[in-house]
Order: structure tokens, then sequence, then C-alpha cells
DNA sequence: TTAGTTGCAAACAGTTTGCAACGAC
DNA sequence: GTCGTTGCAAACTGTTTGCAACTAA
């Protein structure tokens, strides 16, 4: 399996020690498109990895987002969900279904940043800019 | 005090009972600009109102909530934040002080709305669009 | 008058933490 | 061999719920 050797080298390259579990988590989080919770990403892994903790995948979660290897999205009440997609993107997202889908537009990143460039926010440094569209999937 | 009475139209017009404490917490959330989480709110409430209790504000918050009157705003990792503001506008947020400020610009909202008609995103039916600029605020 | 609302305490869910055993480098 | 990491259980924090007393309409 190359994509493993891959995923372990995108932690070594972080700084962190590549030990099964994270290897694993980020591997799951990649596969799995769904940006799932912490419980979801449990649930998936313990069917191969009956051993893991949940409390690992927590810290291993909060590790990654720390090193940027990971983002965290929170869109309703309920707890967070994580993304190992780096390149940028927006997320659509169903209120109805709790689903997250990614959004790849650079254009639209772009048009928000020359209008922003354009119209300096007063007081504000901006280092990010973040979009969701809250919404219906069309189920065909 | 003219201003309270209004608070209790809007709360009226929801269709939801006008008590005190709904319009305590309503007045409060309109009045602190900050976008407290329900924990802020209620030890700004207690100082006039000692017997609230932070479960009414939950609820109540929960309430308005889905009747419109107030919206959730979800950062960082932490609690839920609350937003009386019902006009459209976006949100600033240093994640260095944890602050929010909301941003009022009706173009921005205008050419993406534009973008997204001209280049409709496929299988995906668009209710609301959520911008937020992260970064830091210039303490002069 | 009455159905809806409140305050309290207890329950709950998601997340974090302390610690001994373990494993990557 | 060392120091960081893991799994477990227990702790913690934000939020919700059940219920008797209360109150707006």
């Amino acid at each position: 399996m190359k994509k493993l050797e891959n995923i372990k080298n995108l932690i070594l390259e972080s700084g962190l020690k590549a030990t099964h579990q994270r290897i694993a988590i980020l591997d799951a989080l990649i596969k799995l498109r769904s940006h799932p919770t912490a419980e979801e990403l449990y649930n998936y892994l313990r069917k191969t990895y009956p051993t893991i903790s949940l409390a690992t995948i927590y810290n291993t979660l909060d590790l990654f987002t720390k090193s940027g290897l990971v983002r965290v999205i929170r869109m309703s009440n309920d707890c967070a969900r994580y993304d190992a997609v780096l390149q940028k993107h927006f997320h659509l997202y169903s209120q109805d279904t709790n689903e997250i889908a990614d959004y790849f537009d650079e254009n639209l990143e772009k048009i928000v940043l020359d209008y922003i460039h354009k119209n300096k926010i007063e007081g504000f440094e901006i280092k990010e800019i973040q979009i969701q569209f809250i919404g219906k999937f069309n189920n065909k």
C-alpha cells in the first residue's frame, strides 16, 4: 500500500511521530469524505483496530488540527466534525440531513478576496475567508 | 422605556408569550453586542434578575432561534454564541481573542449571490450564504 | 382559567485528563 | 533507553430534561 506510506510521511513532515493509530486516523479521515465526527471515526476504526480508544482519536484529531493537517468544522449545535482536505474549499451544508459536502471553486475565493482588497475592512486584518452555503441537496 | 415595549412586541409577533425572562434575555442580547454565550448572558442578567435560571436562558435562546429571532454562531471549539442582529451580515472573528464582530456589506452578499446564480452549484439548492473572516483586530 | 413557562436539580453528551503500560525513534 | 503516546476510567463542561410551582393571556 503506497498510500499509507504517503500518509505516514504527511505525519512525519508535520514533525509528529507516525504511530499506527495516527496513520489509521488520518487515512480514515481522507477516505471517509463525509466529514466524520470523532465518534464516527471511532466506530469506523474499531472494525480494524478493536483496541483503539476514543480518547486517542480526540487527542490525535486535536494534535492534527494544531499541526494544520486537519480542520474542524462546526455546523450545527452538536459535535465537531473533521476535514482532512487541505486544498482550499467551501462547504455545502444541509440542516435537514446534517450532511456536509465540499465545494471547490477557485474563482469564488478570488472574487471575494479581490472585493475585500478593494474594500478594506476597517481595523481588521484578514487571514482566511470561510464560506458556507446552507441549503438542500437534490436527492435525484 | 419605549425600547422594552418594542422588544416585547418582537416576541409577541413571533407568536410567543412575552414573559419577563424572555424580554430580559432578548433585551440583553440586543444590548450586548459581543455575541455572548448562554453563561455570559446568565451572569449579566443575574445582576438584575437574581432568580433567573441558566436552563431558562438555554431554553429561551433555543426557542428564539427556532422562531428566527436569534441566530447561533459557533466559531471555535467551545460553546454556542448568540446574535440578535437580524439584518443580513457577516462575522469577523479573531481566534486569538475569541472576539466576534459584525460586518455589514450589502455589496459583498450581492457579489457572491450573483456569482452563484451564474455558476449554479450542481445538485444543491442554496437557502443562505454565510461568510466568516478569520483574522486579527487591530487594537489601536 | 389554563396551557405554557419557570427554576431547580439531576441527567446527559461530547470532550479532556491523569496515569500506568507501551512503542517509535 | 528515553520520552512521547496509548487505552482506560474518571472527571469535566456545556446543554437538556423532568417536574412541581407559577404566570401571561
